[in-house]
DNA sequence: CTGAAAGCGCTTACAG
DNA sequence: CTGAAAGCGCTTACAG
């Protein structure tokens, strides 16, 4: 391994110099500048960013907290993991490293907060939490800049797509499709997690606009985001209303249970009912029929996300919320009706 | 911060007291060891990693190697993405992060050699690299502990899933089921990456072992893993030859790509053709006919490769290829012919 | 069983 | 414009 050291004694000067020639900073002239950096150039001389790391106190890492344990799909959720992806490669160009943060490192049963601190990031981003709300707001108070894209937590900036616009889209277009018995196929929500929440207040809105009413028995909450509560919220939802015409769903995997609950109760689709969902899972244009549904700005919300939480590493602390339109995307699942 | 000499202060002993106690080597007494680690736990001492990597030159991160230029999905890539979740798990239990290696941090035309010395990683995972086999040898040259999970580098463990057997068992399951004229619809290779030549060799096993011919015009090799490179290989195939009954496809984007062939030619599924893909897509279950696959077992081949990695950290280098086997999922693209 | 000394590779004030 | 000194928080031999 080759030091700073090293580069001194081959150039001449010492470690300080060496290290104001390579990080800018210091009044050094041109030529020694020079000089130097060609040298280290020569010996491939690369810092250690441990001993770095100790001076500075930045690790120029970023912890990500991703569990996904509500939809159980990994890396493979259809918003997440590509806002990941996306995320990725913004703070990668920005001189940062992702790291996860787990709730059981080492197999012991730590917190967040203490997986930060251990590996000391630089930044949080807050993707899709499992926690509850006590242990995300100790996150917010541990001083680590935080930014969250789904949770609202006092004191952290949440990017997050228009879900409520999105749901009142949602239903206006079914409204104008010629339905008026439309069912909402909601998920659970937390005190900090709104995403089901807000879409069905776009629902709620777009009925009332056109002067429909809000019906409390068309309204069903799954157990869960995942295919099976949607199976089982679709069952509840059509044998207590025989009448629906249409459902917005909470999301894709919801619109597939009940997709899946249709076909094996012989409604036909879209014939007997139209179905619009939400994330624009890839299986939805492979499904049948194909689903009607809202696709999220994965780049837009990983180019936010990065620029807030950079920005707050930088100093800048801001709190606030950022939405992001997200975009209908119309297929096969609603039919026009009358 | 609070560090181990407020511990040692606190206690009466000094620094390199607290860290033999907290480290469990070196002879301590029961009694100090529990005082020391008593205040520890009160002051809740969070060990400083940049200081400990420092010293003991072990960084605990384990570089990964993902780019997924091949099928540019990210995250979400079909075995890749739930390998690396549970491999994250794996070596989190072990005390190991994760961290991405890329060719472009800060911005800069960094190698991923760089990129693992700059933080110096204590072993590296090639999970799907996008690099040539002369880059991949320089990895295996820069003395980091490396396993690849696809690629097949010279000094490197590969861990894989059983691509000839899985061919075989594919095509001999078609043989089974009548098919006679049986084409295979293969993917690009490289010098170090071999999952669509071993699946074809299994392909062509089977079919001299029924004594039928390996008709070459029956293989067609795609430009690519997506479906658009699918479905141009499925039209170059099928214009080609009038008389397939089936298809053996190097994994099931391709098989997408051909059945929107055939949709889109009017060759109904599965009764004119018969399908065979490789990955057990998450759209595989939905598309329609819902696609005949072989499923890699991601627990297994992770939990392989994070035993051979972490054992190759511990200085138990060993150099090998562990074969898992993939299992066939019986799905109804695969029609009995006479 | 415990401690004094030195060092890991870097950067930060502070002199000059 | 360059350097001497000190320190970041830890661990590793080596004494005793």
């Amino acid at each position: 391994m080759i030091t700073i050291y090293d580069i001194a004694k081959k150039t001449g000067y010492t470690a300080p110099t060496i290290s104001k020639a390579i990080n800018g900073n210091g009044g050094l002239s041109q030529k020694t500048r020079a000089r130097i950096l060609k040298v280290v150039e020569d010996l491939e001389y690369k810092p250690n960013m441990a001993a770095r790391a100790l001076t500075t106190r930045k690790t120029h890492l970023i912890g990500v907290i991703f569990e996904d344990s509500n939809m159980g799909r990994g890396f493979e959720h259809p918003l997440f993991g590509g806002l990941l992806n996306a995320f990725r490669y913004l703070v990668e160009d920005a001189g940062y490293d992702i790291l996860f943060l787990s709730k059981h490192f080492q197999q012991k049963n730590n917190s967040y907060v203490e997986h930060s601190q251990y590996r000391d990031v630089d930044g949080i981003l807050l993707l899709n939490p499992d926690a509850s709300s006590l242990e995300l707001s100790k996150l917010a108070e541990c001083g680590i800049p935080c930014v969250s894209t789904n949770d609202f937590i006092p004191g952290i900036s949440t990017i997050v797509s228009a879900n409520k616009e999105a749901g009142f889209q949602a239903t206006e277009y079914l409204i104008s499709m010629g339905h008026r018995n439309i069912g909402f196929l909601g998920a659970p929500f937390t005190s900090t997690s709104r995403a089901s929440v807000e879409r069905r207040q776009g629902y709620e809105e777009a009925l009332k606009k056109a002067n429909l009413n809000v019906n409390s028995s068309y309204i069903e909450v799954c157990t869960g985001w995942q295919i099976e509560a949607g199976f089982e919220g679709a069952k509840r939802l059509c044998e207590r209303n025989k009448d629906l015409t249409a459902v917005f769903c909470a999301n894709d995997t919801i619109a597939f249970g009940l997709i899946l609950y249709c076909n094996q109760n012989n409604i036909p689709l879209p014939d007997k009912l139209s179905i619009v969902g939400f994330d624009d899972d890839r299986v939805a244009s492979y499904i049948t029929p194909s689903l009607t549904t809202f696709r999220q700005n994965k780049q837009i919300l990983a180019k936010m996300t990065a620029d807030v939480l950079l920005q707050s590493i930088a100093g800048n602390q801001i709190t606030e919320t950022i939405r992001v339109p997200a975009e209908m995307i119309i297929r096969d699942s609603v039919k026009k009706i009358i």
